[in-house]
RNA sequence: GGUCCAGUAACUCAGCGGUAGAGUAUCUGCCUUUUAAGCAGGGAGUCGAUGGUUCGAGUCCAUCCUGGAUCACCA
């Protein structure tokens, strides 16, 4: 039977309820509890006797003659209806008949067990809320040996994606996975804002684009006569923000970069970023250390994440490492003594591309990302990043090869980065001109200079530490879950056709 | 973009050269304590698209579309 069939029968019924004088969408329900307020205790709500009036989504029909029994599911919780015609009348009763699974409906009634012994609604009256149109696709589920089975699951990835509302309609676990989402966002936000950081927001669409490595996507504003860059980051206006007197800032919000999808990128995602005056790259790493424990631990109450194949126990002191020192451990190589052209050589002689303009710091940072940072598994502070790839952070006194910089790595993945930020407008325009140069040799995620940026610098900005999040990915760990479009709603899919 | 896998009824899938199948859903009938309700019956599919091979193509071949995995790219 075809939808159209199916969406015809569902049509002739609505007539049919019509012809009852049963408005099918009325303006007015009632509902005295919420599902979960009524399934705990249940013996004295049987006892009491005290009528109550659910409203939800019916989720299940068995039907037998006369009485008939129906699940009623609300966002708290399900609960089996038990209808009969006794109860109802007859006239109500037809209207019961008339329902699908999937219609919104409320039901007056009190609680009894049934004869197998399951809790249920005595239904005396039964309203119709919303009829639905278009029936849902079976899921059925059945508990063997305390296990819930279930049937022809809703589990074609692709529908899911592009039909998320049945997704989370259909299948309860996918809906607690945004939940836990939602509960993540909050605590940080909770966090952050013990600490004294304020919540700020800056443009999405900026006139220039800057503070990551990244393609931008490229937007017209009609009044104006100008295109407009969606942002790839918001650390340049952040730092606007602390030269402004702010000393503790944070933001939470989508960064959009043009680039390619896969299991850990989306084109638009979610981003925590934050800087902290007077703070530097150790206070960044007590604050992610702190943050992702109390995540795990209070937030979660877990200490291990199942993430990509590993293991990772969030619950501990995160390792901290210099880049070089990591990858001595893994290769042998000392890498920040070898010469320039010993790793170059180590590269080609194992195919690795090298993009035009990579000096020492860049081939370094190539090494560490191919050989090393996969296999960094438990929590760990890359710290000790090159210069020449760090931009916008400040160099190490006693190295000026090397930024004072670091990654925080997980089950061989990136989940932060964070620097003492640069705060010397000489040093940074010299920086941002040198990416420039970058990328007029081709490399079109290289940095532009961003004049009003160093403008604001040359106005005195404070020592600082930041750090920037990718929330996705991290609540990706924190619900084990390893494609990002499982814990982004809406995610981005090709278009149909 | 490369490679591999997949696309058949609303859902989950079988069929892999010879008249399109199953379970669920849906519809009809019976049924006043079911819970993957049951019993009986019915309807339901351009077999992702387009070409080709063949007497004959979901089935073989080619191309394309869509998705997934993986590699490349990319924090």
């Amino acid at each position: 039977m075809s939808d159209n069939q199916l969406i015809k029968l569902r049509k002739e019924k609505l007539a049919k309820i019509r012809e009852l004088g049963i408005d099918p969408y009325p303006i007015k329900s009632e509902r005295t509890h919420k599902i979960d307020a009524v399934l705990c205790d249940k013996e004295s709500w049987i006892e009491s006797e005290e009528e109550v009036v659910l409203a939800g989504r019916l989720v299940a029909m068995r039907r037998q003659g006369k009485v008939g029994f129906g699940n009623l599911e609300d966002d708290s919780g399900r609960i089996q209806l038990f209808v009969s015609q006794n109860e109802t009348g007859e006239e109500n009763y037809e209207l019961f008949k008339l329902c699908d699974s999937g219609d919104f409906i409320s039901a007056r009634g009190k609680f009894f067990f049934t004869n197998m012994g399951e809790y249920s609604l005595r239904v005396k009256e039964v309203v119709l809320l919303s009829k639905n149109m278009r029936p849902l696709p079976a899921v059925k589920e059945k508990i063997v040996d305390g296990k819930n089975v279930r049937y022809d699951e809703f589990s074609d990835i692709e529908l899911r994606y592009r039909k998320r509302y049945l997704d989370l309609l259909l299948n309860p676990d996918h809906r607690k996975v945004f939940e836990t989402r939602s509960k993540i966002v909050s605590a940080i936000r909770k966090f952050m804002d013990e600490r004294g950081y304020i919540e700020v927001e800056t443009p999405i669409l900026q006139p220039l684009y800057g503070g990551a490595n990244a393609r931008p996507f490229i937007t017209h504003h009609n009044t104006l006569d100008v295109d407009l860059y969606l942002r790839i980051a918001v650390e340049l206006y952040l730092k606007r923000l602390i030269v402004g007197g702010f000393e503790r800032v944070y933001e939470i919000g989508k960064n959009f970069r043009n680039e390619g999808m896969d299991r850990t990128h989306n084109p638009e995602f979610t981003m925590l970023e934050f800087y902290e005056a007077y703070s530097d790259l150790n206070g960044m790493m007590d604050m992610a250390e702190a943050m992702i424990n109390h995540l795990a631990k209070d937030v979660l109450g877990k200490d291990s994440f199942h993430y990509n194949g590993y293991d990772v126990v969030l619950t501990q002191k995160f390792r901290r490492a210099g880049m070089h020192e990591l990858v001595e451990e893994q290769l042998g190589m000392d890498v920040l003594n070898e010469d320039e052209s010993v790793l170059r050589k180590f590269l080609e002689e194992r195919k690795i591309e090298i993009p035009p303009g990579s000096g020492k710091g860049r081939l370094i940072s190539i090494i560490y990302e191919e050989f090393v940072e996969p296999k960094l598994i438990q929590p760990t502070f890359v710290c000790d990043f090159p210069k020449e790839i760090s931009p916008l952070a400040k160099a190490k006194p006693d190295n000026p090869l090397l930024a004072d910089r670091f990654e925080l790595v997980m089950a061989g993945g990136e989940f932060a980065n964070a620097f003492s930020e640069l705060n010397d407008p000489m040093d940074q325009r010299m920086r941002l001109e040198a990416q420039a140069a970058l990328r007029a040799m081709g490399d079109s995620e290289a940095n532009v200079v961003d004049e009003d940026f160093l403008e604001a610098l040359e106005y005195g900005m404070p020592p600082m530490g930041g750090l920037g999040i990718g929330i996705d990915r991290l609540i990706m760990l924190l619900t084990e879950n390893d494609s990002i479009k499982e814990v982004i709603l809406f995610p981005q899919m090709k278009p149909e056709n």
